[in-house]
DNA sequence: ATAATAATGAGAATCATTATCAATAAGGAG
DNA sequence: CTCCTTATTGATAATGATTCTCATTATTAT
């Protein structure tokens, strides 16, 4: 959606939609912090710069962004929803179940393969991004 | 669990912990109804036979037997946390987000080839159930 | 049986998210 | 540019899941 020839203005001019303040301020904030954002982290990063931005707004304006296709919501076990862009390249999260963090894998090989096994055998249409395992990294397997 | 030596009278007797009504009600309800249930769901469950346990003390125990590697808690995204009873042979969850079925799948092939790789790759232990896939299934797939 | 204390139930508290509704502002028409 | 329609908003109340509090109860070692 970044790159589409209508920019950022006339993605919302579809179906009587708005091009307005909140929905702009949403987008460049996750642009530009990339990674998972929950709706209080974007709800504050906006608030740093621009008062009067109400947190409902940030949440109905998530919900329509996911319906949209423009943003994945993504769901770590926290209790909380996170949210990122949709696009680049596809990537796993690979969650940390210690230490919590999460860890972005750029990679297709596999992850094609097993898509492709997915199908074949149960019919299941794996989604292209936004996959999400959980485990023990690296740093946390140090320190047992 | 299930099946080991001291039975479940005895799975308490660690740490001071007791062998009480509502964590045997809990355990013989994940058993019998298997599948993945919520708090609420096994709170009704139980409250069906048996007035006087409270919604709280489900929650504790469920937290309690995670920590004790007897349950794992999955989220499908809904908003509700589920468990089911570790044990028996691994599987995978794959989660309909159209219907929201959830097709638990047995297969070991691909998914030690899959855990392989990642350890190998990134130092990264993937678990070894409560693995969750998202994407269309079957029906829903038709239904397009 | 008794004492020590882990565990409980009921309800209050918390946290994320959604709904409500009057006020505001985006964008098309003139 | 101004007016009008109505999509959108902010503030706040409401909801739903989960956790906390605390006086009471029940389990276990003795």
């Amino acid at each position: 959606m970044k790159g589409s020839p209508e920019g950022r203005e006339g993605m919302f001019r579809r179906e009587g939609m708005r091009n307005t303040l909140a929905r702009r301020l949403i987008l460049e904030v996750l642009e530009k912090e990339g990674g998972h954002l929950s709706a209080a982290e974007i709800f504050f990063l906006i608030r740093s710069h621009h008062t009067g931005i109400g947190m409902a707004t940030v949440y109905r304006n998530l919900e329509l962004l996911r319906k949209m296709g423009v943003v994945r919501r993504l769901d770590f076990g926290e209790g909380v929803g996170r949210y990122e862009l949709i696009g680049g390249e596809d990537h796993l999260h690979l969650v940390c179940e210690k230490c919590g963090r999460v860890w972005n894998v750029e990679e297709k090989d596999y992850l094609g393969r097993w898509r492709d096994f997915l199908f074949q055998n149960f019919g299941f249409s794996l989604h292209k991004g936004g996959i999400s395992l959980y485990g023990i990294c690296k740093n946390c397997l140090k320190e047992e």
